[in-house]
DNA sequence: TATGTAGTCTAGCAACGCTAGATTATCTCA
DNA sequence: TGAGATAATCTAGCGTTGCTAGACTACATA
């Protein structure tokens, strides 16, 4: 029987509108616009229904990021492709930064609110290694100890990317700021 | 008479006392334990005290934050005393970091969470400036572009200071992280 | 056709930021 | 010194939040 099925399916299909919207309202009108009744009109159901699915407002916001951290894989991935060396670093600095700025809530999910997700150890899920990775791949030919260089370069990276999207360093120079620090990738390997 | 100022006096203080409990609670619980009722309690008056004080509650956040901006100030300043070189670079950056370590929920009002505070522009307050100024200063001998690099290295070390407070990278490794970062800084320049 | 089970909804709790309007304390001046 | 104006403060409550207990409904099994 294809019941159980269907209604897998339609509770899948349920949790990714849920996801989704809270990440169109997040986007358009910011993070406290997401509340619970709002994503419970959104998908034409009650608020008991969204606590059947995520355990509680955290854990919807922690769906978002993990998302956010596929997404951001693939672009920095991307970005590398083709390119290698020193524009390589380049070309996933941007592609970093970009991602952020045009992803405020995306991004704010992954880095900024609480959520449930878990870094830097054993159990860390694969969609969060895999964007450490990607930056770790272009900056592996430059240096010697690579997981210390590679969690230096995605704090720099971070920390232009709020700086800026919070307005306190001047978004006409990111590029100035991007070479800077490619250099200083760079440099740091001989 | 004497009496206006000492009302004036006994206002202020109670502004400060309201300040300092803030503090001491977004330290000790988080700042989701900040709560109007609960800075009420504290300084022994009803809730509208306090809006007498401050249009609202991301106000007094910001009272926190600039006090915090007063004091990394002093911090980065004193550690730059007495060094010159790459030295001061590396103690200007280790305090940095040990700043926003030991006052996760200060650093938390500085730069998470929203306040009114202007940054970047012509009317941004002195006390925003000073940190600035203080990291610039350790730069400068490095440098052609003062301003941008600045930006970048106050960046790097936002990006430590996030990503280590988060879990997101290795505590244990903090040391190498800020050497790397530091040679960046020094190799820049030639 | 009766019974058990999953799924969903209604209704409401406690806590939040914030404020209108009543109340109390203080100052001014005849 | 006492009456009226002004300033400071409080009580009480509005609307909204995250979250949930308990009622209800639809469906599968026997």
């Amino acid at each position: 029987m294809g019941i159980a099925e269907r209604k897998d399916r339609q509770r899948a299909e349920r949790e990714r509108r849920i996801i989704a919207a809270a990440r169109v309202i997040a986007e358009r009108e910011g993070w406290s616009a997401v509340t619970i009744r709002r994503l419970a009109d959104e998908i034409e159901h009650s608020q008991p229904v969204l606590y059947s699915h995520f355990e509680n407002r955290d854990a919807i916001v922690s769906a978002v990021a993990l998302e956010g951290f596929r997404e951001i894989a693939v672009a920095l991935r991307d970005a590398a492709n083709g390119s290698t060396g020193r524009n390589a670093v380049k070309n996933v600095a941007t592609a970093y930064l970009d991602f952020a700025l045009h992803n405020p809530a995306l991004y704010q999910a992954m880095f900024i609110l609480p959520t449930d997700l878990r870094f830097a150890s054993a159990e860390t899920k694969p969609e969060l290694r895999a964007g450490f990775e990607a930056l770790a791949a272009v900056v592996t030919p430059f240096c010697a100890d690579v997981a210390v260089a590679t969690e230096a370069f995605w704090a720099a990276l971070h920390g232009l990317a709020e700086l800026e999207r919070s307005g306190r360093i001047r978004p006409n120079v990111r590029s100035e700021r991007i070479a800077l620090v490619v250099r200083a990738v760079v440099a740091s390997g001989k």
